[in-house]
DNA sequence: CGTTATTCATTGCAAATGCAATGATGTCAA
DNA sequence: TTGACATCATTGCATTTGCAATGAATAACG
């Protein structure tokens, strides 16, 4: 169990590697999250994040969410279909391009999101309640992470 | 595509949402360190995990790395079949206790670790480059989610 | 001891995922 | 216009995933 790494190599722990800290506090908070709208609501993160979206800006074609919303086009296309069986979604071919398809709330998502967006809320201000002054910090150093270019390519964002 | 909430409901941006935020960072930090280990060696995350955990501790049980390296155990179990298979790694049966499976780098798979270690330990320090001074925040804040109890049904962890 | 719970690793299986087509539409320049 | 190329959403398909058995081994406790 203790250490016995090739004195050679440069100590490695696992815990001290911020991508791997990363991966574990995102995976418990989107956990946390979900666990609380899950079961009362029966939706999943990626449609959670599609309505979220939908909440924020009017209608939307999958393009823009994907790209907003960091989610592979075929899932948030997969998200929009569950969506819109459970009648929370709409969709309709954009008149102007008919590529695209509009998403937008139906009453129905409208008042799901009035029910699930103080869930949200409130978890945002747990959360911020809990990190209290490091709180700043963290998104300071997120928002760093976040600026780098968006490109997939770039191995330091 | 402009903010059309319901004003009687608080506005929301996902774009501000801290699980959002962390889930995001993680998934590109993680895809950014693995676009530099997948091709050249062959490894997935998981792999890439349960070999880390074992060059800094030595011989574990799956269930060690489980609950170590925050991986489904199935997840654990399936990695360490594939690093068996490749060469990386020895499985034995524990003759202390026969249910347990006692995982152990080989000659190989010191090898190839000794050829990551510095690739991911100069990802890590791109990373704290990048971040400069806010690096600090970001770690604090990130103590402070992972500190929590590690147990799943905590809604603020 | 013997019997019942627990713990561990693996695996079966349904569901989710990612990637590469596919088809339908749009753009642009010859 | 026409034809080559680009963009969009969906879907086919192989792989991966998570969860719930399963089977083997141990612990607990009468």
């Amino acid at each position: 169990m203790e250490d016995q790494h090739d004195p050679a190599q440069p100590p490695f722990d696992l815990d001290r590697f911020t991508p791997y800290r990363l991966s574990v506090a995102a995976e418990r908070a989107s956990e946390g999250l979900a666990r609380l709208y899950r079961s009362r609501f029966g939706i999943s993160v990626a449609e959670w994040r599609v309505l979220a979206h939908l909440e924020h800006s009017g209608n939307v074609s999958v393009r823009d969410i994907e790209a907003r919303v960091a989610l592979e086009k075929s899932k948030v296309s997969r998200a929009a279909t569950r969506l819109e069986a459970a009648g929370y979604i709409a969709k309709a071919v954009d008149p102007a391009d008919r590529r695209l398809v509009q998403l937008s709330l139906t009453e129905e998502g409208r008042a799901l999101m009035a029910e699930i967006l103080p869930v949200a809320l409130g978890f945002q201000a747990e959360l911020e309640a809990r990190l209290g002054a490091a709180f700043d910090g963290l998104e300071q150093g997120l928002q760093k992470l976040l600026d780098g270019t968006e490109d997939k390519d770039d191995p330091s964002a």
